[in-house]
Formats: C-alpha cells, structure tokens, sequence
DNA sequence: TCGAAACGAGAGCACTGCTCTCGAAACCAA
DNA sequence: TTGGTTTCGAGAGCAGTGCTCTCGTTTCGA
C-alpha cells in the first residue's frame, strides 16, 4: 500500500541481482563468484551493489537462505505425497527429494552442506531456514515413533549432557521420541546428507556407477535400521534362542585366500 | 646419490612452499590462500613460485594429497592400536581417528571433504590417497565378516548395475563380504563422514552441545548396526515368540502432550 | 669449457572487493 | 508547490590477486 515506487524498484534490482548471482554461483561455483560480473550483467556499476548488499558476503549469504528454503520446501513436498502414517515411504521420498535438489543444483547444495565459504560465521538469519529441512524428517520421525512403525525398545548409553541435548531437542521438535529413537533418527538423517555429499563431490566415482540405484538401496537399507533399529545381539546370526552369543572365529577364515567372489 | 645441489635445493624449497601454504590453509581456509603472501613469506617474488607449481590450483592439489595421506595415516594407525579380531573396537578407534583429525585441522578437512574448492576436476593424483583412508573401514569389515563379527544374513533388493558395482569394489578391496554388508559398510562410512562433517561445519549448533560425547554414541550406535544389521521385520513387534518385543501402539500416545521426558 | 637448462627478479595485464565523492533523482513534510 | 533530506548510480581510485613475459644470472652436464 504505502509502498514508494522507489521501494518497489528497490525490491525488484535486490531480488534481480540475486537471481543473477545465483546463476552465477550454478555456472561457476560460489568461490568464483564475482560482484562485478553481476553488476556488469545489469548494465550497473560495481559501486553500485553496495546500496543493496554490504559486502559479497552478504549477496552469498542472501543464497544462502534462499538456497535453504528452496530445498526445505523440495522435502516437504515429497513428504506430504505421502500418507501420514506411512513412515517408512515418507523417509525414503524426503531422502530422494534432498538428493534430487542437490542434483539439479550442485553449487547451491555445496554453497549450504559443502564447506562455509566464507571464514566461520554463519550469520543468524541462515539458522532458522536451516533448521526447517531438519524439521521434515523430525516429523517423520514423530509420526513413526506415534503410530508404531518406530519401535522404541533399543537402548543406549550416553552421558549426561548428551541426554540433555536430546531432551531439548525433543522438547523443540521431537515429542514422544526416545533418545535411542532420536539419536538413530540424527544417526540416517546424517547418513543421508553423508551419501549425498560423498557422491555430489565426487567421493564415489569408479566405485559407483549407478548412482541412483545406490542411493536407492542406501536410503532403504538405512529406512529399514531407521524403523527397526539393529538386530538384538542376543538373537545373533545362529539360528539359536537360547541365548548362545556370536560365534566369533567359527566362521571359516576367508583370510589370504585374495579376492574372492561372495554371495 | 645423484641428487645434484639444484635438485635438492628444489626439493626443499617446494617443501617449504607446501608448509606455509598448507600453514595459510589452516589459518584464513583454502579459499583465500595467496600465492603471493605465501612467496612473500619465502622472501620470494611471486613469479617464483610457478617454478614449482604451475598454478595456484596445482599447489591446493599438493596439499590436497598430503591431507588424505595424513588422516589416512591417522586411521590405520588408529585401526593398528586394536586387536585385528576386536570389530567393533577398531571400528569406533578409526573413526574417532579421522574426527580427531578433522577438528584438529578443520580447514584441511574441508579442502577434502568439503565442497570441491577449483571446478569440478578431481586430478588423478588424489583418487590413491582418497582410496587409502576407505580402505581402513573396508578392512575392518573384511575381518569382521571372517571372523563372523558381522553377521550376514541381511538380504537386499538392488539393481543387477549396483551389485556389478558392489561386485567390483569386493574384488578389489572386500574379498569375502556379501552385497548386503558391502552396503552396510558403506552407508555407516557415509554416515561418519556425513556426522564429523555436519558436525565441523556447523549444523548441529545449538542442538548438539556436547559434541565428543555426541559423536561417540553416534559411532557406537552405528558400529551396533554394522556387526548385526537392521532387526528382523519377520519377528515384528508382536510379542511373538519368547522374544520380548515392543509392542505396537500398545504404548499411550504421546502425540499433542508436548515435551515430555523419554527414556 | 661451453652451450643448455633452470632459476629469481621485475614489470605488467586483467581482474577482484571495496571506499569515497559527487551530482541527480526521489521522497516527505511544510 | 516548495525546499530540505535521503537515496541512488556513476566514476575514480586503492590494495590486492593469479598469471605471463622478459631478462640477466647461476648451475648443470656433456
């Protein structure tokens, strides 16, 4: 309403000058970026981005936010395709929708879940976007844990300031999920970003070649963990109730026989 | 015995160029190392230094490589302070290893495992020293799977692309494991380095206090799941068979209580 | 011993982020 | 409508960068 045309042009050059960067940045990567190029590109002079950022800091950290909304806003759509109470297939569709994002946007995923570019700081306003990707799979979580898909009966040891970590945390954004269940749900959800990561930069080539029939199977297999938790020692591999621990040497030894084909 | 004066001026030279580079990397981050500071520091000019490299990008690779050299060091010593048939030991002692590398040089840690700082290019040079830190995780689970550790009796649905891969990785590096541990073993891989990495490079702030205590239960927690796998869907949480199980939504629902205390 | 190769110094190019100044335009209140 | 204030873009300039080229000097190897 009380909008000056001159607020108004202002609004569009900033969001204009951001869209230019941020072609930049998927063209060239964040590290190349140049304030002058963009400017250049907008028939302004250098001087001239400095009414509307204060530094190229501060244009990469604007990408930033900008870069997390758009992914947070990719993994809540996969999600909501979902049934509510279908855990395990709202945990595998967020999972490919993050990956998916980071394909098609590499420089972006590497700007926000690659090393800081800058020195350390991640200024304040990057926090809160930030958090709202972690809140997809948190919910997922929640839901699971609620309706039984989760099971809740593993146990773990830790200390106490990481047991009041996670209170915090489950009194922010995880009611009703057990530490284990938390500590497992932290455990695939860094997984998850670990994978993408590994194969975005290139950590996987020639061990991988079929990248998403990998990511594929890793989602699953780490939905499977992530729903069941891992196998009670007790009931190990022999086919035996009775207790009878893992028979550790009694498998023959493969050792030194060189590469072998396995099942 | 034939190393001329020139020789190993040369050699000691391009050793010192490394370290204060590699020194610059610590202090300020990969992204604004200088040439030109690391040569006025030689009490260079800085048209000398491509005597040694050819560009800037040729030097980041050197340090490049001996970063994955050091952490991988790091690991196998690590992985070497452990009894070979002690699984779970050395697999919580190496990862440790390459977190304690990680914090103690985060900047270098970046360079590697963070976002790729040039293009795209990974020079040939740095795939053996990369391969060498995974080949301490693939070790430890070829012991393990032999010496009956980890259990195998996991099955997986994957594509026949990924088995050929999974195929080629156990022929050169985990004669003996099955597909389903081959891919365990590299999703709780992904997952440490996707921790220490969301860890070093801020993403846990403010909801992970304390980190070391956090990253052990992680690994601990991950290390349970690689020896046994994901339990068993077949024995579900039914209280089937002598075998106390959880009970599916035999548990009141905590869902709209809010923050309530957990196990 | 002597030609060839390697070396360091220096000047220079094109580029960067950022600061400062200055005149014009837009705004807002009297 | 007028006049003071704020906002804006242009331009020049500074310090710094990676990298190239040239030019004497030094070292090497036949």
């Amino acid at each position: 309403m009380t909008t000056t045309a001159r607020a108004r042009v202002r609004a569009e050059l900033t969001e204009e000058i951001k869209a230019i960067a941020r072609r930049h940045v998927a063209e060239q990567g964040a590290s190349s970026l140049s304030l002058r190029a963009v400017t250049r590109e907008l028939g302004m002079v250098s001087s001239a981005v400095y009414r509307y950022f204060a530094s190229r800091d501060e244009l990469l950290t604007a990408l930033i936010v900008d870069a997390y909304n758009t992914v947070a806003a990719a993994a809540e759509a996969a999600d909501a395709t979902k049934r509510r109470s279908d855990t395990r297939g709202r945990w595998i569709a967020t999972a490919h929708a993050v990956r998916d994002w980071a394909k098609a946007n590499p420089e972006e995923y590497a700007l926000i879940y690659g090393s800081p570019v800058p020195g350390y700081q991640a200024p304040a306003d990057t926090i809160d976007p930030a958090l709202r990707v972690s809140l997809v799979p948190l919910r997922i979580i929640v839901d699971g844990v609620a309706n039984g898909a989760i099971t809740t009966d593993e146990r773990i040891e830790t200390t106490r300031t990481v047991r009041d970590d996670l209170a915090q945390l489950r009194s922010l954004a995880a009611p009703g999920v057990p530490d284990s269940v938390l500590s497992r749900g932290l455990l695939v959800w860094t997984q998850v970003m670990g994978a993408i990561s590994y194969e975005l930069f290139g950590h996987l080539h020639n061990v991988v070649h079929d990248d998403d029939a990998f990511f594929d199977l890793q989602v699953r297999q780490a939905g499977r963990y992530l729903l069941r938790g891992a196998a009670n020692p007790s009931r190990p591999a022999r086919a035996a109730r009775g207790g009878a621990a893992t028979p550790v040497m009694a498998v023959p030894s493969t050792r030194g026989r060189g590469a072998r084909a396995a099942p």
